[in-house]
Parts: structure tokens; sequence; C-alpha cells
RNA sequence: UGAGAAGGCCGAACGGUCGCCCGGUACAAAAUGUGCCGGGAGGAAAGUCCGAGCUCCGUAGGGCAGGACGCCGGGUAACGCCCGGUGGAGGCGACUCUAAGGAAAGUGCAACAGAGAUAUACCGCCUGAUGUAUGUCAGGCAAGGGUGGAAAGGUGAGGUAAGAGCUCACCAGAGCCUUGGCGACUUGGCUGCUAUGUAAACCCCGUCCGGUGCAAGAUUGAUAGUGGGCAUGAUGCGGCUGCCCGCCGCGCCCCAUGUAAUCGCUGGAGCCUAUAGGCAACUAUAGGCGUAGAUAGAUGACCGUUUUCGACAGAACUCGGCUUACAGGCCUGUCUCAAAAC
RNA sequence: GGAGAAGUACCCAAGUUUGGCUGAAGGGGCUCCCCUGCUAAGGGAGUAGGCCGGGGUAACCGGCGCGAGGGUUCAAAUCCCUCCUUCUCCG
């Protein structure tokens, strides 16, 4: 079920960033791009510099927790880069849900 | 009781709701989906510092070059690892640390200082001549001063013109004999009087080493793309020229590069227990166990209980070590020192 | 995951081969002067180099400092070991 989702190849990230526009708050940069047809794809790109890989590991895993509790409310025409920044490290989870939330409703892509 | 020393072990647990990865199975089956059952990170998974398996490339065999290791004996598939011992250093002690072969095979280097740096005579000491301004000349000496990291064994006594292993005692070193030991080494004795340091400088001696790292490599499909080459193979088409040889161009072909899936991918020098051998590392035999395999990369969210909310940190082909990081806790009828009591 | 390379003053750096007057060349920088109506560019001259301590708080003197910590050596930026950081390559 998840793995439909996501992003898969280098290519599929380098094609997101450079056709895509972004939003971002103090937790993340979300970068997405509108497609035609509607397969929803879904990447999270945790930087080295956040930490050892425990600590990545934990980040994406809170994140896409947070994204997928969601799912149903969000356009299927687009695809999505999650990049999280310093401030998720002491984030709670419900800050985490707030966030994400709220950067798909400015990137227009939440419906109801 | 206080202060230590040594060895070993654990490194949050249990329950509920939703969710992730792999395998098996049932149902529907084109893809896959749903239900049930089972399994799902570490003592360092880390750093990639060593040693192997495995892979492809190279290779008759041997040598040179280059690199690694280096007290002795044993263990191991192997090791730069481990165990037991020897010498040295530290500690009152339990004990710890130790890149610890050769400087008497050869070469290089040792700045500055100092008279002199592997060899010497500046200040000196002593004797003789000359001479009386206590200097000059010739010879002897290396004890004292000064410099330096290092100045031709050290300390004391005898000896002497002054001195010197010149002689003697003790200590240190070298060679020979000898006691014990498989050996490193050690016990005792004799001889002679000395030989600066550096090999983590070149080097010598002994032992070992081909390169490459799973992004290795293999298979299947798709594309028959892009760049290069006509050296080789094959002689298909065209040209020089009507034919043969020859030459040139294109294509087959060869080389490089680019895309996807599957395999490699986990049962292995494996782990646990018992017995036997061994001081030990470890080995042998018997019985038992089945223990991740992802590919944007699997353990989370919320709640409850355990009084304390908890370190360093995530497998990526697999093993054996080393090194580094680490909250807190436990074990041993272990050992040492100090104080007190018996 | 694997294989390498580098780290020197505020910045760019030479020196590491063959250890020694190298706190460390040189350039940028900074200060002053010339040029210009003014600035930039250009030309000339000069200058301290970090931290700690002592000094009239000036000149100057001592110690430590070449990514960090150990070791070898009389002596280490240089030789050896361990760790940290940055960068490159391999599908």
């Amino acid at each position: 079920m998840r793995r439909e989702y996501s992003l898969r190849r280098n290519k599929e990230f380098r094609y997101v960033y450079k056709r895509g526009k972004s939003v971002s708050d103090r937790n993340f940069t979300l970068i997405y791009v509108k497609t035609k047809t509607p397969h929803l794809k879904v990447g999270f790109s945790v930087s080295k510099k956040l930490g050892n890989s425990v600590e990545r590991n934990r980040i994406k895993r809170r994140v896409k927790e947070a994204f997928f509790s969601m799912l149903d409310g969000v356009s299927k025409k687009c695809l999505l880069v999650f990049v999280p920044k310093e401030h998720v490290k002491e984030a709670a989870f419900e800050e985490i849900l707030l966030s994400v939330s709220r950067l798909l409703r400015q990137a227009g892509l939440l419906e109801n």
C-alpha cells in the first residue's frame, strides 16, 4: 500500500527538485509538482547534517506517520518531497501533524 | 569500613489499539489484494585499521622491486589477534604497561653551543731548557673546569713528576666456559679493559604477501542509442577502374558508455550444553537449536504498569580480531593496601 | 556500501622529499603617501601577526600553539599510531 506512493529513483527526486515549487515553515520545506495523471508519490529526504542514522530514521518515520494519517484528504495529482529541518528533532508529534497539514494547505493540495 | 586491582555479564521489560519489512499458507487470480501463522538490528551493527572466505582479471616456475611483521613457546583457516612465559619500566601492594631482532656488515645524520662530535687539547696539571716582565720554547697527561642530549665505563682506594683500568674492590657492559630450561633467558666462574646516539633514517637478518572489492560478478530482457576504431577477424555493398591485386568509405565486427529486472543474499572456520585433554588460548566427541535479508532502504504514534523515563548508537556479501563511543546496573565463597575489632 | 585525497595566521597558500637559526616564505589584507575634481584601478613605502603570563601597560621578554591526542628522537609542521573534519571517485 505504502510502496506505490513512494518516490523511488534518484531521477524522480531530481525531477521534483528541478520543476517543483516550494513552501516551508520552521519544521520542513515541502517541494511539490502538480501532475495531470492521478498518481500520488511522496519522498522524504533527510540531510546528513541533522544527525546520525538512528536520528535520521526516527525523523523519517515520524514524518511518514504524520503524512499517511491524512492521506485521504490529499490531492492525487502531485509529486511531493518533504525536507525536514533542524527544528523537527525536538518537535512533538502533534506539532508535526499541524505543520504538515498547514504546508499542504498552502500548496493548495489539501481538499476539504 | 574506606581506598583500589582483576575478570565476566546486562544494556529497559510487559500489556492494549493503529501501522511497516520478509517467509509460509488459504481464497480470488493478469497484475496483485485480503485473512491467518511465524520471524524481524548491536555490544559495539561504527571507524574501515588488519586477517580470511567468495568474485572476476592475471599467472609454467623462479627472482628483483615494493610493502607488512619482528623477545620466546603455543593456539588458529589466517592475522599486525589471543594465551602462557622472558627481559625492561611503573606502583607500598594486588597488578599494570611495553613497535622489545641487529649499531661488533656497511652508509648517512647529530643544527646551535663547544678547543674538540667519534675524534680532541681551549683553560689547565707536571717535567726540562731558557730566562726572571712569572713569560717563551720542547715534551708528557687527560684527573679537574666550561659547552652539550651525548666528551673514550661509574664510585672509592692505591699508585705517580703529574696522570691514566696502570693496579685492586664493588657495580654496569662484552666474550668464553658452565647450572637449569624446548626456547627467550638464567645460575656460578674466568678473561680482558670498552665498544656515543639514531634502524617509528637507508639498510642487514628472519617470516609472509599477485591485483581487485558484492557499486565484485553472472543471467535474462529492452534499446539496437551515443562516441571511437579499421589493428585483428569476416570479405557484404559502394568508389578509384571493365576485371584481379591493392587502397579508401559504410555496414557486420571490435572497444567504451548508457537503461531495467532476477540471481549473488545468507547454514556458517555457526550458537548452546555436557564430557575428556590442556595452567590457558583452544581442541576433540556426543546431544540440541534453526537465528534479519531490505533496495529512497523495514521497530513508529498514543496509552497503562514497573518509585527513577534512561547512554553510545541502526545489518547492506559473510566471518575472525583490533580500535574508538557509551547513562545506569549486576556478579565473583576473587585479590591487595590502610584502620579498627576478635 | 566500497576506494582514495587533503587539513599551516582573517583568506589563498609554500615549506613535509633529506627532522635543526621557520612563528613559519610569498600574495591578498591593513596603515600612510602619490595619482584624480572625488572614488575605483594603478604606483611607492611601511606594518602587526593567535592564546596565556610578566612588564612603565610602550618597547620588549618567557611559555604554548601547523585539525586533536599519544609515541620515537637531544630535537617533530616534517617520522609512526589512534581519532576528528572536509572533499573526490565507483551503479
